[in-house]
DNA sequence: CTGGCTAAACTTTTT
DNA sequence: GTTTAGCCAG
């Protein structure tokens, strides 16, 4: 007999589901159902009976996550109605790699020699404290430049994320800093001590520190016996590091499960490897089981077949061909359009034409490399009155203000934070760096910080708006008035110093509002602060206002962004050479294959209708030459003449020139042509 | 010592 | 186009 939420799946799909405990390799294109199958295979371990508390799910994203969670939830109810919300709920050991780890290290703090209050940098907190540190290391006035913060925190992230040396790493990847490797190396002593000092982790020390617990043989075994099964999704995208986490976790394989596509791998610059998923299978005795989903249910065969044409010009890839059932007449489009004008007025027309046939705008998506792209666009779909959402790109907590009254909450949190209260004090008039680096050397040294901070005789100018800071800050940092009210406290407190700062404050002021609401879905500070930083909001388009649930909007994604997404129509922006690839990125072989992967994700995200568009001319922002204000653009080099025959080409507006030679002769000269002629009408 | 100014470097994707 | 180092007046 089968079990009713077994016969949807198809005979490989099945076969992954009902795998025994022995490690597993999923090797799954894109869509075949990957996430799926494994939200099939943990509702069949929650059918079987296996304990819910008992299974590590890892996803890329929180979105990922929850997505998984919920399929999970709909699976197993099929089979029982009763208990599935209950084991559902129980799955609380799901969610990001630093997610559970910060979660983990919390938990076995005090048996690792750490303060389970540390607070988390994002990004940018890390790369200012690594500023801070430059300054005092001295390496900020050098006689030739020092790189900047944020290369050095690559550098150093590189180096942990990939478990190489540092040499290696400035080796391979940062050859124009390989003569300071010494001042580096000196730099990040300093920068891990000061992360000590100030009990702050960024989001490689999540990572670290786990892998570094693991090492530790009583806790490791602690920690590993707690989980029967460890799952892991989009394993192509993971680094070395996680490798050996999971490795440490299950250092047998058994319970271990890992999905993946080589052909998707798009994270290299977060040191994520292929070779996590190519190794995986023999690292193990005997090596993991292989199981490869090769059909398709998400593209039609067109799409399809112009996607796989793009991977095929790849170096190197696991072959796998994907095979798609749902034929259609309709091959993807590549549309040439003059410029980034009527890009967007071309994307804005057809989205309109295919609500009007009825699918709405959110199943629809506009794709783009580098969240800039779509600008243009931002302002025809606001001009249309199009409702639309931004995925990726800038974050709402990297603005000014946001930062600002996170950092008063952080250093309430945490006084040892330098970071943190180093960036508050300085919102007060009359204090700068100099002043700001005084009082913190004195809370540091200090017994009681806290007092040390009430007992601070603050300069002349600062001397009015300095008590009402330490009344705010001493209200929040008692817990007085509690959460989410003390929010409220801090956005009043800041208020007048919002508008003395920034010429907008009007509009920062929504944006403060909207922290509130998001504050308030949070049970206390330390939930909300980890949470943010782990799993940050995008940012949706100030204009346009967040759409509220139940209204329809278009999707516009960076194409990281958008894996594991699917839409019935795309548009891909920019599909042209310096787009993608981008000019970035043109430098080593790797680096264009995996610009070349980043196309074919774009492309498979695509169910029915794929518009790819290039626009043929391009405004110059930064040209050292005079006289040319524009550049022309070629179509993208994954897509050569020979790939081209899988596409219908077209160009817009319609040449209003009649066209005798039609779509074999190249948009591009026709345009060309057409345009000198008008010079001189 | 702060805060406003200019000149010059860097410019992507994200947990 | 944005960020950052360095300069100078108050």
């Amino acid at each position: 007999m089968t079990d009713p939420h077994l016969v949807a799946l198809n005979p490989e799909q099945r076969c992954a589901v009902e795998h025994g405990v022995e490690p597993l390799l999923i090797i799954a294109g894109a869509g075949t159902g990957k996430t799926n199958t494994l939200a099939h295979r943990v509702a069949h371990l929650l059918v079987q009976g296996v304990d819910p508390r008992r299974i590590m799910l890892l996803t890329f994203s929180r979105r990922a996550a929850d997505e998984m969670i919920r399929r999970v939830q709909r699976i197993a109810s099929q089979v029982l109605p009763k208990q599935a919300g209950l084991m559902v709920d129980a799955l609380t050991w799901s969610g990001t790699f630093h997610a559970i780890g910060a979660r983990l290290l919390r938990e076995y703090s005090d048996r690792i020699g750490l303060d389970g209050g540390f607070t988390i940098h994002d990004r940018e907190d890390s790369a200012d404290l690594m500023n801070l540190i430059r300054h005092d290391v001295g390496l900020a006035k050098t006689k030739k430049r020092f790189p900047g913060k944020k290369t050095c925190l690559d550098i150093y992230s590189r180096v942990v994320n990939t478990e190489a040396t540092l040499v290696e790493v400035l080796g391979a990847n940062f050859p124009w800093c390989a003569s300071w490797e010494d001042e580096l190396k000196k730099l990040f002593a300093s920068y891990v001590e000061a992360k000590q000092r100030q009990n702050v982790l960024d989001y490689d020390d999540l990572l670290l520190c786990w892998a570094q617990m693991m090492q530790e043989g009583d806790i490791a075994q602690d920690i590993s016996s707690r989980f029967d099964h460890v799952l892991v999704d989009e394993y192509q995208d993971t680094n070395r590091l996680q490798a050996s986490i999971l490795l440490a976790m299950k250092p047998d394989g058994n319970g271990l499960t890992v999905v993946g596509d080589d052909a998707q791998s798009i994270y290299s610059f977060r040191a994520a490897t292929v070779r996590n998923i190519l190794d995986f299978p023999k690292q193990f005795t005997p090596p993991a089981s292989i199981i490869t989903l090769d059909r398709n249910y998400r593209s039609t065969q067109p799409i399809l077949e112009a996607a796989n044409a793009v991977i095929d010009l790849a170096v190197e890839r696991h072959r796998k061909n994907l095979r798609s059932d749902r034929r259609s007449a309709q091959r993807p489009q590549l549309v040439a359009v003059r410029d980034e004008t009527d890009q967007a007025s071309y994307v804005a027309e057809r989205v309109l034409e295919y609500r009007e046939a009825s699918i709405p705008l959110k199943q629809q998506a506009v794709l783009f490399r580098a969240s800039h792209h779509s600008a243009q666009l931002e302002i025809e779909l606001t001009r249309r009155n199009i409702p639309f959402v931004k995925y990726g790109g800038l974050k709402f907590l990297e603005a000014a203000h946001i930062k600002d009254v996170l950092a008063f909450l952080r250093w309430a949190e945490n006084l040892r934070d330098r970071v943190s209260g180093f960036r508050l004090v300085q919102l007060l008039p009359g204090i700068g760096p100099a002043t700001a680096g005084r009082l913190l050397d004195g809370l540091a040294e200090a017994g009681h910080p806290f007092e040390a901070l009430l007992d601070f005789h603050p300069p002349a100018a600062t001397v009015e708006d300095w008590p009402a800071f330490t009344d705010a800050f001493g209200l929040v940092r008692g817990n007085t008035v509690g959460w989410p009210a003390e929010l409220e406290l801090v956005c009043r407190w800041y208020a007048p110093h919002l508008e003395r700062l920034y010429e907008d404050a009007k509009a920062r002021e929504a944006d403060l509002l909207q922290l509130s609401q998001i504050g308030s879905t949070y049970p206390n500070r330390q939930r909300f602060l980890t949470e943010l930083t782990l799993d940050p909001p995008n940012a949706t388009s100030d204009k346009a206002g967040v759409p509220l649930r139940d209204e329809d909007y278009l999707i516009l994604s960076t194409i990281h962004s958008a894996k594991g997404q699917e839409w019935k129509s795309v548009f891909v922006l920019n599909c042209v050479d310096g787009c993608i690839p981008s000019d970035l990125a043109t430098g080593s072989t790797p680096e264009i294959e995996e610009e070349r992967r980043l196309l074919y994700v774009a492309m498979t995200r695509a169910k029915d209708h794929l518009h790819m568009i290039v626009p043929q001319r391009f405004f110059a922002h930064q040209q050292r030459m005079n006289g040319d204000r524009h550049m022309y653009a070629q179509r993208t080099r994954f897509i050569p003449d020979t790939m081209l025959d899988h596409f219908e080409q077209s160009s817009w507006p319609p040449a209003t020139i009649e066209s005798s030679s039609g779509a074999t002769a190249s948009p591009k000269t026709v345009d060309v042509r057409a345009r000198l002629k008008q010079m001189w009408r």
